[in-house]
This record gives structure tokens, C-alpha cells and sequence, in this order.
DNA sequence: CTGAAAGCGCTAACAT
DNA sequence: ATGTTAGCGCTTTCAG
């Protein structure tokens, strides 16, 4: 099979015996061409099927219409949904979309930027590891303005917006809601990270307890991977706690279902010996029985809000130097899981 | 804020003093070069902190570097997992990727084929939308012997790789694994689709039922969008059955827990009153109680296997051409949702 | 082993 | 309204 020839404006231009110029001015719509020219210039590129090519477009304006992605991973519920969301505006605007998974490690984190960096992208969205701890390899992106979003994962940066949802406030309601349900005593299962949603949730926490008198006791809190099977082992710790936990707040559902589908092996009832809350709203809180109690994230939003800014820098239509944070509404939603005193019908 | 000027190899050239030819060959390890001369090179190219241009080199290679991959949705478990798979791979060889959803929709499809298409990528991995029923859409990309490699949603075709499970012997095994418990009145429930993956899966069914001389009867077949919404609606449909079904097999494990968590709430015992069999073995189906058997679809492998394949053959390893159809291995599950007949204890 | 130079396809300044 | 031309950064052929 031979393949065909790819064509380019210069076919076009001797074809319809014009210069190349015109062709260009033309395919863009530039109104300075003469109409019945365009529209034969249009004609002729939909006969040749000729395609823009993009190198050549991009090797002159210095711009790729790409823009970079980093997530800790594509396997959640949240961070697909985030994507879904990123993508969708992307699409619109006529973006392409570069995804790294940096599999929550800081060394793979700074591999795919650099990565990034080389690719050329116009800009970045991001969402840092576990293990972040600095912004350095990030520091050749700013050096060329190339702009940067940070979402969920962040650290406060002044060349950065920040898009997140009030975690704080969110643990605090959660761990509110258990001690308003009756708990005194309250674990708090979390991750081995210094990022900021772990950090404010903690603080939510201690706040809560705080404002009710109650003591913290920093054996309360489990530190893991915070996945499915971490769960597990959490219970495990759980079960050897003497006297028992009667709450437990749970920095991700998944981790949250399963510690309780292993508590609940152990004959433990939930809510009535322990009550759960979880965080995410994954879809697995309406599975597990009972339902988990739980904050809903706008992961699908957070993607848009995201993407729409640093698409909007990009097009100088807004400037991330004066945002810096962009704070999405989350909700608390109460099921099952956590309502240790029932409700009277009326 | 400067920007700083972009370094390219003229720069290397001229502060070392030697042509940029030399300082080309250099950068790609081109054995001609003098090794010192080389070393140079790097050094130079470390300090100014140099990045290659890929425009340029594309506009001269003629190749972009990118695979494009289209696919139904990010938001389910099993897409994700390949896609992780596939960036796994494609990562490993310096490639990129280009994601387009189709949500389930040909119409986008098609878009999303134009746009990569346009995007110049070297090679496609698909997996078919929901209702897409024929291939005119990558005509172009065979024009252009722009390989192509289809995963999971397949249409057979013979300038295409597909990489598939045993759909039919998968379905085949869940259906007769119901009968064996006992059922007579077997559910399917399934997707409007014309996609090999429900109509294979369908065949298996038919197949198992027929061995046993159970007769087929279209009605027990329930056609839904295989959401977990649709797993409610159609356990509306069966709970009006007379007499109720007490075996069904899902083409989703998601699907499969909503049907299930809709039939608990009206009392139907599981496995007891209906025996239940899903397909994924999506993390889900081990939280659902009691725990769904199902069928293991190796995601991440097949994302890999797809990615490896494509890059072979972009690569000159392997051709396309001679390899028609790959079959990975998927594996049967037997949890508690299907155990009719309980095992006797030794 | 190294250098000179053409050209990949396109845009934009300048000229007509 | 249209054409001419330089040049984006790189690879590669041909010459030395």
C-alpha cells in the first residue's frame, strides 16, 4: 500500500496558483484575504484533505496547546473524575492533555516534570505525592512563566492559584457530627504526609475535639497508605485498643470501607460500637453497609475549575498572580455509618 | 520577571566553538563523534540547561512521539487501570499520550479520532464506544498506515490488533457455574450494544443454558446503560417478575452491586432467593455483602499488553499485520454471592 | 571526525 | 488583496 502523500499549504498555493501567504492568511480566517479566495482555499483543502501540521505551527509560535497533568494516580474514583473534569475543558479550547502518574512518589513526581518541562508544555496542573515536601522541581516552570495550578494536593506558592476545598472546616464538621452523636473516644485514620489535605483535616479534628474538652491523644491517630488494604491493618490496631475506639473519622472512604468490612468480621457493629465517617464521597460509600457517612468532593468540578483557569492564564483573559486560592463548596452528607442516636419519626 | 532565553544547539555550537552538526550528533550519541567532543556537548548542554526541541525535531522526523487513546469513560475502574497500564508503557519508551473520551457516544468518537488524527499521533489504542458500529472513522489513519490497536470494546479488522479476554468462555463459565448451583431461571443483564464484549458474553450465556437444556427466553435478558443506577432500575423489572428469577449474571460488576443493593432493600435474599455473578472484578465487588463472584479482567495488563504492542510495532519489531487477535487470560471468581449449595466442611 | 548547507511546514514582517 | 522571504531548531547528506 503506498501512502499518501501528506499535503501541505504549498500544494494548496499551486494548485489554485496563489502564494502560500494567502494560503496561511486564509486557512485562519484573516480577514484581509478576499472572500471568494478563502473560500477556494478552503475548498481545496477539504478535497486535498489536508491537515495544519502542528510541529511546524509550533516550532514558530513557541506554543504546544498542551498542557501538562500530574496525579499521585488514575485509579480513584477522585483523581479519574478530576481528570474526566480537566479534560473536558481542554477538549473545548482546543488543548491536548499530557498525563503522569507520579504513583505517589516524589522521585517519579519530579521524573514527569522534567518530562513535562522537555515536552513543552504551555502549562501544568498538578496534584502533588504523599511525599512533596518542596516545590524545586517545579522551579524551571516558573523561571519561564509557564503557569502552573495546583489542586487538591498543594503547597501555597505566590506564582501558583491553588484549588481546594476548605479541609479543615470539612473534618471539623465530621469529627463534630461523631462527638455529637455520642463518641469520646475518636480515632482519626490518615496518611504519613505533610500535605495539606492531610494536615487540615487533622487540624479539623484536634479543633473539634478541642472545642468539646476533649483531650488528644496523638495515639489516636493511624498513620497509612490510606488504600483498601490499609484499612484492614488499621482495624487490626483497632481491635488491640483497649478500651475500643467508639469513632472513627477516616481521611478517605475507601481506606474507611475497608476497616469497617474488617471490623465488621470481627463482630463489631457500626454504627452502634463504632461509628464511621469517611471523605471523598467515592462511590463505594453507598455500597458498603451500612452507608458511609462521608464529605463530598467535586472531584469532576475541581478538574473544570482547574482547567478553566490556567486555560484562561494561558489566553491572558485572567492573571494567576493575583488569585491564589480558590476554595470549592464541599458537603457533608450523613448516612448510616454514623448515626449512633436514631432519629425519631414523626 | 525575564523570561530566559530558550538554549538551542547553536548556542552549544558557538561557545564550543564547533559547528552545529557536531553538537547534534553529539546530544543523540552518534558513535562518530570524538568521545571528548562529546563530553563537551553534554557538559555545555547541562550548564545552559538546554532541552531539545521536539517541534523541530518532529517537523524533521516526521513523527510526534504521541499515542493517541480513545476510550468510553476514565471513571471506571477498569478504564483507569488500562490507561495506567498504558502510560506505564508508553512512559517506559519516551512516549506521550494524548487521552480522548468518548463518553460511550460514536459521535465524539468520531471527533475525538479527527482531533488525534489532526494531533499527527504516531499510533491509536481504542476501545469502541458503546454504540459505534463501524470503523469509517479511522479510514484516514489507515490511509496513512497509522497503526492502530484495539483493547476490550473490538471491532475485528485486518489492519488492526485486538487484544481481548475469552468473552464468550468467561460467560460461558459464570452462566454454567449459576446452573450448577441449583438455578433454573437465569437474568442476564447487559448493554444496548452491538460491541463483541456484550454479544460474546450474551453467546456464552445462551451457550451454557443451551448445555443444560434450559431454554433461552429473550426476556430474561435486561438491557441497561450497565450503570450503577441501572442495576436499581432493573431490579425494579425483576422484582415484578412472576415467578422471580433466582440466578442473574451481570455484564459489570458495578451494575451487578446496584441490582443487588436494590434487591436487599426489598428482602430478596442472596444468594439464597437469587444468586448473583458479575464481570470485572472491580474492587466493588468485594465490598458488596456478600461478596460477588465475578470475573477477573486484567486492566493494567491489558493497558501494558496494548501499549507494548503498539510501540513494537511503531518500532519496527513487530508487524500488526501477520497478529490478528490477542487473548489475555481472565479468571473466574467464586465468592459468596453465587454459593447456593454450601460446602461441606472437612 | 567535523562542517556547510538544505529543508521539514508554517507565520509574519515587509513589499507590492 | 496578495506575494516574497526570513527564520523557528533540528537532522542529514555531502564534502572535506
Amino acid at each position: 500500500m503506498v501512502k499518501e502523500k501528506e499535503i501541505t499549504i504549498y500544494d494548496i498555493a499551486s494548485k489554485l496558483n496563489i502564494s502560500i501567504a494567502t494560503v496561511s492568511r486564509a486557512l485562519k480566517d484573516d480577514p484581509v484575504v478576499n472572500k471568494k479566495t478563502r473560500k477556494k482555499v478552503f475548498q481545496a483543502a477539504e478535497e486535498m484533505s489536508y491537515r495544519s501540521n502542528y510541529f511546524a505551527k509550533n516550532l514558530r509560535s513557541q506554543k504546544t496547546n498542551t498542557i501538562g497533568v500530574i496525579v499521585g494516580t488514575l485509579t480513584s474514583n477522585f483523581q479519574a473524575s478530576v481528570i474526566s473534569g480537566i479534560e473536558n475543558v481542554a477538549n473545548k479550547y482546543g488543548y491536548n492533555l499530557i498525563i503522569s502518574q507520579s504513583s505517589e512518589q516524589y522521585a517519579k513526581e519530579v521524573e514527569g516534570a522534567k518530562a513535562l518541562f522537555n515536552g513543552r508544555v504551555d502549562g501544568l496542573l498538578v496534584s502533588l505525592a504523599f511525599d512533596t515536601k518542596n516545590l524545586d522541581h517545579f522551579e524551571s516552570f516558573f523561571k519561564k512563566d509557564i503557569p502552573l495550578v495546583f489542586f487538591d494536593r498543594t503547597i501555597l506558592h505566590a506564582k501558583t492559584i491553588s484549588i481546594l476545598i476548605n479541609n479543615v472546616e470539612a473534618a471539623y464538621n465530621a469529627t463534630n457530627h461523631l462527638i455529637e452523636q455520642g463518641c469520646k473516644r475518636i480515632i482519626h485514620i490518615t496518611a504519613p504526609s505533610n500535605q495539606n489535605v492531610y494536615t487540615d483535616r487533622l487540624r479539623g479534628y484536634r479543633q473539634a475535639l478541642e472545642e468539646h474538652k476533649i483531650a488528644f491523644n496523638k495515639n489516636n491517630v493511624i498513620i497509612g497508605n490510606l488504600g483498601f488494604s490499609d484499612g484492614a491493618e488499621a482495624a487490626k490496631q483497632i481491635l488491640k485498643m483497649n478500651p475500643m475506639p467508639d469513632g472513627i473519622f477516616v481521611a478517605n472512604d475507601n481506606c474507611a470501607v475497608g476497616c469497617m468490612l474488617a471490623l465488621k468480621k470481627a463482630s463489631i457493629k457500626i454504627p452502634e460500637d463504632i461509628a464511621f465517617v469517611g471523605f471523598n464521597n467515592d462511590p463505594v460509600s453507598e455500597v458498603i453497609e451500612p452507608n458511609l457517612t462521608t464529605i463530598n468532593y467535586p472531584g469532576y468540578e475541581m478538574g473544570e475549575v482547574a482547567a478553566n483557569n490556567l486555560i484562561n492564564h494561558l489566553n491572558g483573559t485572567s492573571n494567576i498572580e493575583t488569585t491564589n486560592t480558590i476554595i470549592l463548596r464541599s458537603e457533608f452528607i450523613i448516612r448510616e455509618s454514623s448515626k449512633k442516636i436514631k432519629q425519631n419519626k414523626f
